[in-house]
DNA sequence: TGGATTTAAATTGTACACAATTTAATTTTA
DNA sequence: TAAAATTAAATTGTGTACAATTTAAATCCA
């Protein structure tokens, strides 16, 4: 087999999957006034109230490169507040504003409308899931901080 | 379950692993001075001898937005050539230089190696290829041209 | 056949993504 | 405890992504 052919590339399907299904997600979100990554933090700060910028990056494997500008538009948005710690004056701590707040209400259907839009059913959902997570969580600790 | 969850969402790890297996790529790709995207066009390229803007953005699931720019500083490394078509002027070939054309070896070993780097299994790279492409295959009509 | 439509790239503008560096605060440790 | 090392964010710079618009060429069709 040639290994450079290009059809014979596993990394492209899930590059490209990733892309798509963000696409999926755009006019749900558009509607929320969302990106995709923006909505990502967004999910995590739902469930945590108030997440410092290392840990949702730990979390989203994201940088303060990536997140910094994107929480600033977050705030600027006014969904959330950047709080720098008392305790360590490193450390800035993101936490939702009422509208933020306010924002998950109208988010809730957000995944059900995905799955709709993509036609995918929950055993798909599984299976793609079962195959993917062992890979991601192998690979994670690569990732440098 | 909540779907609200950020632990229930598919997608984050489609789009986490995507960048991960890239993060993976780099040190080989650094080698031969090109990002991932670039190594893709590299790829259909020496298979194909020449494609075009359109063909390439088909294929890749790309846009000329993403893609002039990104064909324009493969054409500034000297691997290929914009050439606009006799027959249709609207349409640019992309043709590999003698350059991008012997890239083809140095190349050569970027498919074992990054398998090596992800520490992953023959069975395992196709258990995920069969979970991932039949929904990929689903959703690419939708893309827009 | 010539104006209307379509098509292929390019352009413009916004938002990631990430490497590399910088800044400022905290922790280590000699 | 004061200099060295580490840490958390921010900054800088390059390169995607993609929506929306523009430009120019080809095709349609009244």
């Amino acid at each position: 087999m040639k290994q450079l052919k290009f059809s014979n590339q596993l990394c492209f399907p899930i590059y490209a999957l990733s892309r798509l299904i963000t696409s999926h997600y755009q006019p749900f979100l558009g509607e929320l006034d969302l990106t995709y990554p923006q909505y990502l933090v967004m999910l995590l700060l739902w469930e945590h109230q108030s997440m410092n910028v290392k840990t949702l990056g730990e979390t989203l494997m994201l940088d303060s490169g990536t997140l910094t500008p994107l929480l600033k538009r977050l705030e600027a948005k006014k969904l959330i507040k950047r709080v720098r710690s008392k305790e360590d004056e490193r450390v800035v701590n993101i936490q939702l504003t009422a509208q933020g707040t306010a924002l998950e209400q109208q988010a809730a259907e957000t995944p059900l409308r995905l799955a709709d839009s993509l036609g995918i059913t929950a055993t798909e959902v599984q299976e793609i899931k079962d195959a993917i997570t062992p890979l991601l969580y192998r690979l994670k600790p690569a990732l440098k901080g």
